[in-house]
DNA sequence: ACATTAAGTGATT
DNA sequence: AATCACTTAATGT
């Protein structure tokens, strides 16, 4: 468990990683597959160590709207939320990469949150910046144009990929911005026209 | 060869 | 910006 001792060494003090690693279990999942859906109880807190996860809103319609990203480090404030209040979760985790997470059982929550100040910190922080992102995201819904927020989500998925080429299909683009295929297909055609990104058969280039 | 999935486009609301 | 209807092209079996 090397990758997490070293990912956490300046985060947490010695005794949690410690404690830590002895409760934490490895799981790893590969690109695509999911890690919760709304409605599913949570019953542990994962903390990414490698690769990144897709946060969704989706409703019973079928309906989905990306909210976020999870990157190494990092953990899903939502789960801290949940575990706190024995809720189910409100949102869908895919992963966007293959995964590796370290699983904690959520009885260890209660304990270190009163008996580990960095701990404490950590639950604050990551709930404080994805409240932020969340906030961008709402932003963007309301009061970007869909061609404006199209060329976000282009550019922030080929930041996170480290990859210049995306392996997606306009109808995954048009699922993850709750649009239609046909506006998507029509506004990325515009954007190859002026010369920012090129197209081909499920894949789109960044210039 | 045939079926399925991805993408392009005009017309309408 | 969404929906319909249709076409063309690429891929899978």
């Amino acid at each position: 468990m090397t990758t997490f001792k070293d990912l956490f060494k300046n985060i947490f003090e010695l005794n949690l990683l410690n404690e830590i690693e002895e409760v934490g279990t490895i799981k790893e999942l590969k690109a695509q597959e999911t890690l919760i859906e709304p409605g599913q109880a949570v019953r542990f807190i994962p903390i990414l160590l490698k690769g990144s996860i897709k946060v969704s809103r989706k409703n019973s319609a079928d309906n989905e709207i990306f909210l976020y990203y999870l990157n190494e480090g990092e953990t899903c404030s939502m789960t801290f939320t949940c575990c706190m209040q024995r809720k189910s979760s409100q949102v869908l985790a895919t992963c966007e990469e293959d995964v590796e997470l370290l699983i904690i059982p959520i009885e260890y929550m209660d304990k270190w949150m009163s008996q580990y100040s960095t701990w404490k910190a950590f639950v604050m922080n990551t709930v404080q910046s994805k409240f932020d992102e969340l906030i961008n995201a709402v932003d963007q819904i309301a009061f970007q144009k869909l061609d404006e927020r199209l060329l976000v989500f282009l550019k922030e998925k080929s930041e996170l990929l480290s990859d210049k080429i995306l392996y997606i299909s306009h109808s995954q683009v048009a699922k993850d911005m709750n649009t239609s295929r046909v506006v998507v297909s029509r506004l990325l055609k515009k954007l190859e026209n002026d010369g920012v990104i090129s197209l081909g058969r499920s894949n789109i280039t960044l210039l």
